[in-house]
This record gives C-alpha cells, structure tokens and sequence, in this order.
DNA sequence: CAGTGGTCTAGACCACTTG
DNA sequence: AAGTGGTCTAGACCACTGA
C-alpha cells in the first residue's frame, strides 16, 4: 500500500503515547525511550513519522536525543514557560476596557557613556527619548521611559504616541530579531510617582527590555507598573 | 541521484534564507511567503524539506499559514519570550554560589475554603504546608511559602529540605505537566520581611506559580524576592 | 477547477556511539 | 559491526480555499 487511510495524524499518536507515558512516570526523568525503529514497528508508520513526534516533544524541551545512543526523558528541572509581554494597547483592549496615553516627553538627546555602550555608538550620539503614561480606564497602569536609535526609526519624533503605541510602531519600522529583558521590584522614581499618582514608598513591578533588528540595538525601554495595579501572567504546557 | 550529497542542513538553508528575508523587510508582516512549490523548485531540494522549514517557522511564531491559501508573515505584535523560571537551587549553583536553605515550618494543615477550591478539594481537607528561606551566599534572597497536594507527595514531610529543595522533590515525584503563575511586586508580609531580614516597607518581587500533574493540582507556592536582590532575566530570539 | 498546505511512505546515506 | 538518531527524497492522498 502507498498511503493506508490519508491523514490520521500518525505523529500526534506517537507523541501523544510518549507524552502519557512520560507525564505517567512509567517512563522516568533519565531514562531511555523506545527508538525510532521500535515506535516504526510498534505503531506501523514510517520512520519519518516517527521522526517528527521525537524531534517536536525535543523543542517542547520533554526529550532529548543523543545521536548514536536514544532517545531519554528530559530532567525537568527548568520550567521554562512562555511569558508573553504584549503591546500595552493590546492587554489593555483585550479585557475590554478604554486604553489611553499621555506623552509627557519626546526629545533628541545627546548619548551618556553608558547609554552609548547599550546601543553601540559613540558618546554624545544622537538618541530619541520619550516619556508616556498608559492608563486603563483612566488608571495610570504605566510609565513607559524609552530611549530609541534614529538609524532604525528616523521619523520617531514625528508620531503621535497617544493613537499608536511606541511599541507597535518600533516593530512596523524595525522587524523584531531578538530582545533581552529583566523583570524586578523597586520603589518608583520622584518623576515616575508624580507621572503614575502613586506614593514614592509603593512598590513597582519594573521590567527593562532591549529591542534588537538586524543586529543593532533599537530601543530600550524601562515599564514601570504600580504594584497594585499591574500583573505579569503566564502559563506552562508538558 | 538518491541523495546528492548527505545531509547538507538543506532544511537550515531555507529556513534562514526566510528568516533573513522577514528580518531585512523585504516580506513585510501579513505579505505572502513563497508557496512550498515554489520554495521546492527555487532550491532544488523536496517538498518534505521545504515543510520542515516553514513548519519550524511557524512553530517559532514568526510564519502563518492557512491551509489552501499560503504562508504569511506573522504580525509580531506579541513578543512571546522564554522566561527561564529555574530552581533556586541551580540558579545560585549556576553562579558557583553557596546555596543555603532554612526550613522554617513544616506542617498539615487544614484546607480553608479558598486553598480547597484551588486544589480542586473538599475544605477541610489535609494539605502540607512549608515555609522555607534561600540563601545565596549567605544572603536571604527567597522565601517559599508552600502548599502541596498530599495525594501527590504523601512523603512531602519526610523530606529533607535543607538538602533538597521541594521544586526538585516533587518533580521528581509529580512529573510536570503545567503551570501557571503570575508575577508582580508587593511588599512583604511581616512574617516574610522578618524571615529575609528586610525592611517591611522595601518592595518584594512576587511570584506565585500552581503547578499541575496529570490534571491534578499538586502545589500552590508563593516565593518572595527581596526588590535588590533578585531578578528575573530572559530573552528572546526571532 | 487549480493551487495551497497537512500528512505520510519506504526507502536512502550519513555521523555518531558503543561493544 | 550493529544500532542509534539526523537528514533527505520523490512520490502520494487529503482537506481546504478561492476564482
């Protein structure tokens, strides 16, 4: 026969079966998984299948393959869950309420030693800045300090913030390649209590991210949230 | 020919050469890809190969496809990045730091009516119940305030916590097969900012994660983090 | 209808590891 | 040498879409 009975989704079988007995414990962190051959043979599919089913629970990060050995359960230590940071505007519409922003500040500045490092160019190098505040529903839930490179987005200063988030429009003009981030707790700045309305002593859920596109560094960002009112969620599969 | 010349990574060289495109612009977010025929011919390799790399594509979130229609270039609105949540443990170990650990209770306790419904209970019903304090170098820089299911680790209480810490216990004894947590910033309990000899007034990076084993809760933890001393890092690629 | 992606096969060659 | 995973092919059938 060529092909039995079309598309009955082989590979999910496999992975699924795999997957059970893994999540079951009959299978333990360490050990070795059946090999392709015998999964072939078990199921009667072809290696190929097979294959696909080992390689894809291996990006799920449940397996790992070592040539010329097997196939064994992953040491689970790490829970390496997927954290979604989406567009302000977007979080904010998603649970139906009314997205709002404030440009405090949008200037040119010239480049500290430190910031010059960040973005690899010289000190004293041109860079935007901008100051925005986001509330829902007419709550201050971030202060958004950014700091963007005019060779990646030259018309910066020329936007207006309060339709499009600066988010959206960095990665319009600059196609997201990679990013790095920190996620910490620290009491708000002067400026950023005042901006925010929040007492100085509140705590602040305070993630910094840099933005890169082709290799150069295209914005840096620091989001300030008022503890109370800000939350970062997610979740974890297999 | 069967096989030109072995494997060559003609799956990688597709693959790269979209990214790249998507990357440089030249397809812009929602612009149709090549079709995998296309794809086939252009680089001389089989429709198999072509899948694979479209497919990964896809699976890394930076492709569309629609059956009967094409490959899209993905609106990477969302940065979906790979947060890292580690145990203590092998973070502090990762540092080549001394990692401590203070069991400061160890109990059963009965299930109020809101831990109940979380562990899918009765009220009233017996859970574990732990607090631990990590130490980095001899610095408290968490402490984990813990409930388990006893269903799921009956031993829970016999362990040795100074020794092994209770994400890696129950791993071990209740495979991982979803999580789900949030992240913000509060100040610390008088309890906790007394057990991490800290300020009651300094803020403290919350995480509160729920674990699942084959659709049964298995642990409830909170960990609190000293503002200064700790942060969450990640990154993401694509 | 033609074109698209989704899946699958039954082979193949290769690099690698272990006995 | 035998067994493993890593890759690849040249076909195939199917479900779905849009003109």
């Amino acid at each position: 026969m060529v092909v039995p009975s079309g598309p009955a989704f082989q590979y999910l079988k496999v992975k699924t079966h795999l997957r059970e007995g893994i999540a079951s414990g009959r299978w333990r962190p360490g050990e070795r998984l059946p090999s392709e051959a015998e999964l072939t043979e078990a199921f009667g599919v072809s290696r190929m299948t097979v294959n696909r089913a080992l390689r894809e629970l291996h990006q799920e990060g449940m397996v790992e393959r070592v040539q010329g050995v097997g196939s064994f359960v992953a040491q689970l230590h790490r829970i390496a869950s997927t954290l979604t940071v989406r567009d302000v505007h977007d979080e904010i519409a998603a649970r139906g309420h009314q997205h709002e922003a404030q440009v405090h500040l949008l200037e040119e500045v010239a480049a500290t030693e430190a910031q010059a490092a960040e973005f690899q160019l010289q000190p004293g190098a041109r860079l935007f800045h901008s100051i925005i505040v986001h509330r829902d529903n007419g709550v201050a839930v971030q202060c958004e300090d950014r700091l963007v490179n005019p060779a990646c987005a030259p018309d910066y200063q020329a936007q207006d913030f309060t339709q499009v988030t600066p988010t959206h429009y960095l990665l319009e003009v600059a196609p997201l390649s990679e990013a790095r981030y920190t996620i910490e707790a620290q009491r708000p700045s002067p400026l950023e209590a005042k901006l925010l309305g929040m007492p100085r002593g509140e705590p602040c859920l305070v993630v910094r991210r840099c933005t890169l596109s082709l290799g150069q560094v295209v914005t840096v960002v620091r989001l300030v949230h008022p503890g109370g009112r800000w939350m970062l969620q997610g979740s974890f599969q297999a």
